[in-house]
RNA sequence: GGCCGGAUGGCAGAGUGGUUAUGCAGAGGACUGCAAAUCCUCGUACGUCGGUUCAAUUCCGGCUCCGGCCUCCA
């Protein structure tokens, strides 16, 4: 089975054709670092950082870039409130990103270029687009024409005459049209600023996705990701720099985005303030949990995220780990291809993680009742592998068990181990009354045992 | 107003033109001193009204409801 993925701008399942089969690239829209990433921020990070999973395991070579945008006026009024200087703010800021995406398993992306970093490249776009026709200054900013472009909307399906009848914004005077927008726009002495040909400025938001993605990935490349929210206007108006600039049938091949992140049926965000950090998440699961939460719906559907959906994610982990301690002695074997297989096809399908998930289970369920040696080896090896492409199954057994990721309080493992020897020397002497009070005060603690042939084990649960 | 999505069993959530999703919860059984974990068995779901079809939850159309975008947003 071959990959295929939704694509936005045909609107259908295409089989993936990489342009150079040898080197597949993928370019993902990053953070505004100017606040904790939020759950929502989280989705198309853990989305995308599964696909680059299952690309790296069906391509030799992989690049992934995403970017980290560390010029916005957002940012800009967060230092003018809290008096701290914008350099602070972003660089805590992605640092706190890094980790928060860290404890969910999401790995580095090969590339992480910042806006910063990459002025002059995006001065030298916008300069093409003049040169050719497609933007124009007028005082101090540079805009997109957009009537310069025949085929502008062709992402989002809209056309320029709805796109100005649903305006809802003020047109600045010195707008041509009102759908164009801002490449390059002017600075007061207060605000970051950068020397240009249209004077001293800094440049709009889409920019620098087109001058980053050209500069790392090439002027075509083959994914590009993010969140449903920024087909328009902000991937519409990167596909018409950069085509316009490099010309038609450049850039990106396949779009793809992941649906919204909803909290009691409405859309999480920023604006809205219903949100939570992945950093508070973090002080009450373990990130595998959550990460396992966001594999759990597709990722083209909305996500509604419930404390009992976390609850669950984190009990499906607990079952799979309990299988990977039952097998802890078996080295992982060869001959798990077979067993991989429907997690794999799943994967392959348009990134189906519920599929794969439910094809983790069953794999989990034969490996619960193997008994050969061979067998097992090869189920918790395809188990494993599955891990791996999914982002999951990171930790030891044991450490999962008894509560790694998440910072416990009340008993110590040497307490709790003291309780269990005291337990077994009741049940030894058939005190059973003795052993079940013990039980109960580890059970009031949050521990539970399970009673086995080599002995007792216990788990926080 | 324009444009998009969605509606599946108690809950979460895949998928399919005629055959079991999966998990959780629930019921019964095996195992256990009793539990837990594990294994086995079970409920026979697809918003509504029409249409196409030998056959529709699955395709088409109307309707209802829910959500989103059109402005910063993952």
């Amino acid at each position: 089975m071959a990959l295929c993925v939704y694509n936005t701008l045909t609107r259908s399942k295409d089989p993936f054709a990489p342009l150079d089969p040898g080197h597949v690239r993928m370019y993902v829209c990053g953070p505004t670092v100017y606040d904790r990433a939020h759950i929502g921020n989280a989705r198309p990070v853990v989305v995308f950082d599964t696909l680059y999973r299952l690309l790296k395991r069906l391509y030799p070579r992989v690049t992934y870039a995403r970017n980290i945008t560390d010029v916005d006026d957002k940012i800009n009024a967060r230092a003018q409130e809290s008096g701290r200087s914008i350099r602070d703010i972003t660089e805590e800021t992605a640092a706190w990103y890094h980790d928060d995406m860290a404890a969910l398993n999401a790995l580095p992306p090969d590339v992480e270029p910042r806006a910063t970093e990459h002025i002059a490249e995006m001065i030298a776009l916008i300069a093409v687009l003049i040169e050719k026709g497609h933007a124009y200054a007028a005082e101090g900013h540079v805009l997109f024409s957009v009537s310069s472009m025949a085929d502008y909307g062709a992402l989002s399906r809209r056309s320029r005459d709805e796109m100005i009848a649903g305006a809802r914004v003020e047109v600045a005077p010195y707008k041509k049209d009102p759908g164009d927008f801002v490449l390059w726009k002017p600075s007061t002495p207060d605000l970051p600023g950068w020397d240009s040909p249209w004077g001293r400025g800094r440049p709009g938001w889409h920019i620098e996705c087109s001058a980053m993605s050209g500069k790392y990935l090439g002027i075509s490349f083959d994914i590009h990701g993010g969140g449903q929210d920024l087909v328009f206007p902000h991937h519409e108006n990167e596909i018409a720099q950069s085509t316009c600039a490099h010309g038609a049938g450049t850039f990106a091949r396949y779009w793809m985005h992941n649906g919204y992140l909803m909290v009691d049926g409405e859309k999480m965000s920023k604006s809205l303030g219903n949100f939570f950090t992945v950093h508070d998440l973090l002080a009450k699961a373990p990130g595998e949990a959550i990460r396992l939460t966001l594999l759990s719906t597709h990722y083209h559907q909305p996500l509604n995220w419930t404390d009992d959906g976390l609850a669950q994610a984190k009990q499906t982990l607990d079952r799979f780990y309990a299988a990977l301690a039952r097998v802890e002695d078996v080295p992982p074997g060869a001959a798990a291809e077979p067993h991989l297989a429907p997690v794999l096809a799943a994967l392959e399908d348009d990134l189906n993680t519920p599929a794969a998930i439910a094809a983790m289970h069953d794999i989990v369920t034969r490996l619960n009742k193997a008994e050969a040696a061979d067998e097992q080896a090869a189920l918790k090896s395809a188990l494993l592998q599955a891990g791996e492409l999914t982002g999951l199954l990171a930790s030891a057994p044991e450490d999962w068990r008894r509560g790694a990721g998440v910072p416990t309080s009340g008993l110590s493992d040497a307490e709790i181990d003291g309780m269990i020897a005291a337990r077994a020397a009741a049940r030894a002497s058939r005190n059973f009354a003795e052993a079940d009070r013990l039980r109960r005060i580890l059970a009031d603690a949050g521990i539970l045992l399970e009673d086995g042939a080599g002995g007792t084990g216990w788990r926080r649960g």
